[in-house]
DNA sequence: GTTTATGCAAACAGTTTGCATGTAC
DNA sequence: GTACATGCAAACTGTTTGCATAAAC
């Protein structure tokens, strides 16, 4: 983990930007967080430490700049961010429509298929998200007697 | 084309709700549109026909909970929102990073290999979003440029 | 010491809510 | 005529901006 610190602290010194106390800071959040973080859950959760939230904007714009974070869709139109390679390994989202549950897919192999797909565009794939959206098994168990009861 | 208004007609109704002139506008607004719309387009676009801007946004969360539209990625982080099936057909979004050019693609072709990577988790999937992000042809020879001489 | 990053406060934009009025059925 | 949908205005939340202070280099 030391080890995507460095990577984080070489990509602000190469660009001439400073390493902080407070950019360390939402990087490790970022980075210990199994989901993506939305910007009101990462201002509450740093409120705490006393840094200030049009701080946390500001590093994120700059982490999306660097390449750092992206944006993804997490439950219904909200946006989230989370850190992606080389900071992160590559992964998708299996979410549940029901309850927001939400499932890290590290197994992809999409690669092969989509550069298929997008030849004939002449695009340079930089990356790609998949989100896949169901009802995980709780939730179906839930729709199904709702539907016995229902009808 | 009509046919699909129809399809929202019978969404409607099924449900015990109004067809009314508005919530077809808006309706006609998304069929027509390439692209998804982000609300304050939809706001700004719909505004020139005096219609009100509570209006809107009250017509996409119940298009969004009948599972007419959903929200998608566009651009940097802000969301869109864009007909799903049966509304419309299945397609999914290539995006240049360069110049936030969108491409819709219809031949999907992953569905097999998704049902694969989500097997074990026993999820009933309902639908998949894909976003790829790229360098379109002309911003690829843009960066090209801009290094030859930065360099 | 210089330049960049942060904190603070105010302005701003986007979104939501309650209630009165209008309209689809 | 009744129940639902819309318009309006106000409240509210999330986000951005400018400037003074503090910290990294």
């Amino acid at each position: 983990m030391a080890a995507h610190e460095e990577l984080l602290q070489n990509a602000l010194r190469q660009r001439g930007l400073r390493v902080t106390p407070d950019r360390l800071h939402v990087y490790r959040l970022l980075e210990s967080s199994p989901l993506p973080l939305s910007i009101p859950a990462l201002v509450e959760e740093i409120h705490a430490t006393g840094m200030n939230q049009t701080t946390v904007y500001r590093i994120l714009e700059l982490f999306t700049a660097m390449g750092v974070v992206h944006p993804v869709l997490i439950g219904h139109g909200s946006v989230g961010y989370e850190l992606i390679p080389p900071f992160r390994h590559h992964h998708h989202h299996l979410v549940c429509i029901g309850c927001n549950e939400v499932i890290d897919l590290y197994n992809c192999q999409l690669e092969h298929r989509i550069d298929e797909i997008v030849e004939p565009y002449h695009y340079k794939i930089i990356y790609h998200d998949v989100e896949i959206h169901g009802l995980c098994p709780k939730c179906q168990a839930k729709e199904a007697q709702a539907q016995s009861n229902g009808d």
